[in-house]
Order: C-alpha cells, then structure tokens, then sequence
DNA sequence: TTGACAATTAAACGATGTTTAATAAAACTA
DNA sequence: TAGTTTTATTAAACATCGTTTAATTGTCAA
C-alpha cells in the first residue's frame, strides 16, 4: 500500500490528538493504545510515528491540551475587580471543579511519567508555568515581597492540587459530611489569614 | 519440573515482595516485571500467581510495605512534649525527607493505579489511614472542635503531599534560592497560624 | 506400593510499543 | 510525456508484557 495524501501532516496529528482526547475521557490513560488509535482515524500504527516520536511525546501533547484547557477556565474566573484573596479561592475551586468534571484527562497530566531520567521538554514545562502564574499574579497583589509572593504561590497551589489528588485518587477518605470543595477553601483561608 | 517444596508459600511471598522492593528502588515501577521478579527469586512466572493474584496485588502489597516503613519513619519522630505546631512541622519535614531519600518507591505508591472502577483493599486503605491518623492526632491537641480537627488534618497533610508530588515528578519548577524544605515549612506555619 | 494431591514448569495466548521492508502514489526532471 | 526520485503508507515482524494452560513430577497418606 501507499501513499493516499488525504491529510496532511499537520491534520493527522490533530486527528490524532482529538481520538486521544476521546479515548483517555472515556477508558483512562491505561485505555490508550497505539492501535487504538490508529484504527480510529483510519491509519495504521505507523503512520503515528510519522507525527509523532513516540506514544510518550504523543501522550505529552494531548496532556498539553489538558492543561491550556484548564488554563484558559481557570483564566475566565479571573475577575480584575476582585481582591486577591477571593481571588485565590475562586481559583482553587475552579481547579477542582475541572478535575472533577475531567476525571480521566486530569488524571493522565499526572499519571503520565516518561522514563527513568527523562524531564519533559519545555513546551510542556510551559503549560505548568502557565498555571502557576496565573496564581502569582494574585499572591504578588498581597503586602508581601516578591520572593514571598513566589512561595505563596507554589505552596498554596501545591497545597490545592494535593487535596485534589488524594480526592480523586480515593485516598482522602474524607468523612461523609465534609466535602473536599470545603477542605479546599479552608486550606486557601487558613493560609492566607496569616499573610 | 515440579515440586521443590523448598519455600513455604509465606517464604515465597516475602522472597517477592524483596525482590520488587529492590527493582522498584533501582528501576521505578516501570522496572518492574513479572519474569524479572521470578528470575531474581529462583522461580518462573507462574510461582507469581501462587502467591498473589496478579502483578496489581503484587504491587499493592509492595506498596503496603513502604507505607509501614513510612508510617514508622514518621512514628518515631513525634516527641511526647512537643507542642503540636512543632510536631507538625516535623512530620511534614520527615514526610518529604522520606520522599527524597527513597524517590522510586515513594512514588510508586501513587503512580500505581488499579484498573478503571476497582478501588483498593481495605488492608490497604488502613495504610493510608494510618497516616492521617497520625496528623490527626495533633490537630485534636489544637483549640478547635472536632470536625475542624479531621478536616485540619486532611487539608494540611494533602497540602504536604502536593508539594511533595509535584516536586517529586518536576512539577514545581523552584527558582534556585527557594527550597523545598522553606516551601512545607511556609505551608504549615501560615496555615496553622490561623487557628 | 499405589494413588491422590499439589508445586512447579514450559509453552502458549493475546496484547503491547516500535522497527522494518515492501509498495505505490505523487512530485520532480528531462 | 516518460522516467526517476521521493515519500506516505502499509503489513508484517520483533521483543516484551501479564496471564492461563497443560503437562510433569515430587510428596504424602492409605
């Protein structure tokens, strides 16, 4: 067989990506396989490699999707009136919201890990930044200095992201009456109080 | 081939679960495999299965073990007259000291995912538990009720885990004069601060 | 001593990610 | 237009994976 040039190279990978984005939504990132989705975009497993390097790089920039999807929900929150301190809980809440309405493509942003020594590559790092500095821009409107202003940003938000995690990997074990978008604000509350 | 009868299954389990401690330390759960683990042990795959229901048992127990030593690690840090801020502060610090020092198999324990749907035993629940427990313990020594008190104890040590994760996995991209150590130590004082 | 039982193995199965060689269509050249 | 080069695409192969199966053989009780 051989070339059929109904798509170009750049309409394969978004092809590629819109199956991926499908699939890890509706069976998790342990649901994706190349000939997975090869088969749904009406190729074989080799023509993926056309595209992309591997299914790591494959994974990291459907992952990327993800998280400027968050990005950008997390960025419409955003409200300039608004003093920094709701600000911030806004923000946290809008994390774990959108985790909990994309519970499996939340999941593959972290449960992806490339091999042993390999750090993903900056684009990707970039996306994460993003994120944090959508936070920074808050804590760096409180009466602190910037070195301050940058830890606060890290801790809360870490803090933030680690409730979500042990949520929604059933490791919380919260109590039936406490609900994690409570935990949530108490953890963001408790520590800005002190600022 | 056939009975040997020179380990009793008890002694099988545990000769595994040595093995996986070793692999998943110097390779990372990804290093992990079934033939490399019957290998190292002096017997073929099929031994596996005699002794654990599948390679996801297998690494549930393996996690359990990290767990205990990590419970116990954490354990014997709490000091009889310590005020409870301080002992916080020093489970937190223990907990990410933890971490470093055995980067591979920490990790492993919240890489490990059962398939879609199953959720953990409850043997290995407690595990979890365990540990909050032990946080708990010193949020009821503050002067809240003790609603606030559970709900202290989960926010502040998911908060912990959060950093401690996404350092682990690269996430938290540190300017090089901010540690991770300041980070937990800032998380903890500002949120405890307030009560 | 025979027969039932159970420990252990080798081999097979289906699935995985990745690489390879072959093929044929398109693009370029004369 | 004819011939040649390039390249998109495929089928097939490879090594590895978790898991199951059947066969084998040591052990123990009767």
């Amino acid at each position: 067989m051989a070339r059929r040039s109904e798509h170009s190279k750049e309409e394969i990978k978004s092809m590629v990506l819109g199956a991926a984005k499908g699939l890890i939504e509706e069976e998790g990132l342990a649901g994706l396989s190349a000939r997975k989705l090869a088969n749904q975009i009406g190729y074989t497993v080799g023509s993926l490699y056309m595209v992309f390097e591997n299914l790591d790089d494959l994974i990291l920039h459907a992952n990327a999707v993800t998280l400027d999807e968050l990005y950008q929900q997390l960025q419409v929150t955003v409200v300039e009136g608004d003093n920094p301190q709701a600000t911030l809980q806004i923000l946290a809440q809008t994390y774990i919201e959108y985790a909990m309405a994309n519970p499996n493509r939340w999941n593959a942003v972290f449960e992806h890990h490339l091999p042993e020594g390999q750090q993903a590559p900056e684009w990707f790092q970039q996306r994460v930044d993003q994120i944090f500095a959508l936070v920074e821009q808050q804590t760096s409107r409180l009466n602190i200095d910037r070195k301050k202003a940058v830890m606060s940003a890290r801790a809360l938000w870490s803090g933030v992201h680690g409730i979500c995690v042990l949520y929604m990997t059933n490791k919380l074990h919260l109590p039936d009456e406490i609900q994690v978008q409570s935990l949530v604000e108490d953890l963001v509350s408790n520590y800005l109080g002190k600022l």
